[in-house]
DNA sequence: ACGCAGACCTGTACGC
DNA sequence: TGCGTACAGGTCTGCG
């Protein structure tokens, strides 16, 4: 479910409430994550700093008297929810994990199992895998420059954490309708002028989706176990057979690369 | 460098 | 109601 909107979400709700919890213990209850349970004898009274996203994971550091032991990266995939549980409430969901704090408990559920949770001790495993949308680095020229000469369609070399990280399928489809691209063009074709559009459509969605938090297309809850409001924004995801809001074309739905591409035939090129 | 198939998992929606 | 099928926001590996 997760793409960047929803993961700085997460990570922005749990920020304000996390830092300076201390953990008290931890339960692996899926055997998918045995690889965690040597740190539930070693992390017992750490501290929770600030949480963070990188990328699609939200990190979660674990400190003692301030100086940092290592940091949680969790990657939420397509089911995975992290999900703050106060003192005495019920868990709302079976959970894969458990973070036992000393007020509550942080669980992570995920019904399809395909989420990660990496214990990580080095900082330069902390870095995203390509360029974030809102690190200055990340420029229209930065763009052009890295797709010169791609031949692969805009839609896949956008979905490549790689090169841009934190766009999934909705964001992708709603970015390059706002900007009148074809999902099929070639990413190595477009002018100057696109990438600067590019660029800012991709921003300003990105962030009018944060302050919505996020799309709840099916199954994404926010760490209160709340639904985002941006799916009502959306232009093309997810409407095939309807009109396109901007040119009233109807709007197709054709697989690309395994995955399902929405886009308006009308006004995309 | 790229596309594609298949894996990893489970739930839901839909057609018959 | 019940069964089968298609599909789902992500990413990896292996093959051509």
């Amino acid at each position: 479910m997760p793409e960047l909107p929803e993961v700085e979400t997460v990570a922005r709700q749990l920020d304000r409430v996390l830092p300076g919890r201390i953990l008290r213990g931890l339960q692996v209850r899926d055997p998918k994550l045995a690889h965690l349970e040597s740190l539930a004898g070693s992390l017992g009274g750490a501290r929770l700093g600030r949480i963070r996203r990188s990328g699609k994971r939200v990190i979660l550091p674990l400190e003692d008297e301030g100086s940092v032991r290592g940091w949680l990266a969790v990657h939420l995939r397509m089911t995975g929810r992290l999900l703050l549980v106060e003192e005495g409430a019920a868990e709302p969901a079976p959970a894969r994990l458990c973070l036992e704090l000393d007020r509550g408990r942080l669980l992570f559920a995920d019904t399809r199992r395909f989420g990660t949770v990496d214990w990580l001790t080095r900082p330069a495993e902390l870095a995203p895998p390509g360029l974030d949308p809102f690190d200055p680095a990340c420029t229209p020229t930065a763009l052009a420059e890295l797709a010169r000469a791609a031949r692969a369609p805009l839609k896949s070399w956008l979905l490549d954490q790689k090169r841009v990280c934190g766009l999934g399928n909705i964001y992708v489809c709603e970015i390059l309708h706002a900007c009148r691209l074809s999902p099929w063009r070639a990413a190595g074709s477009l002018e100057p002028a696109q990438w600067r559009l590019l660029h800012r459509e991709m921003r300003r969605i990105l962030r009018l989706a944060i302050e919505n938090c996020g799309t709840t297309f099916s199954d994404f809850q926010d760490s209160r176990g709340l639904e985002g409001s941006f799916g009502r924004m959306l232009q093309v995801y997810g409407r095939a057979g309807a009109a396109c809001p901007r040119c009233g074309a109807v709007v197709q739905r054709e697989t690309q690369a395994q995955r399902g591409s929405w886009w308006c035939p009308g006004c995309q090129e």
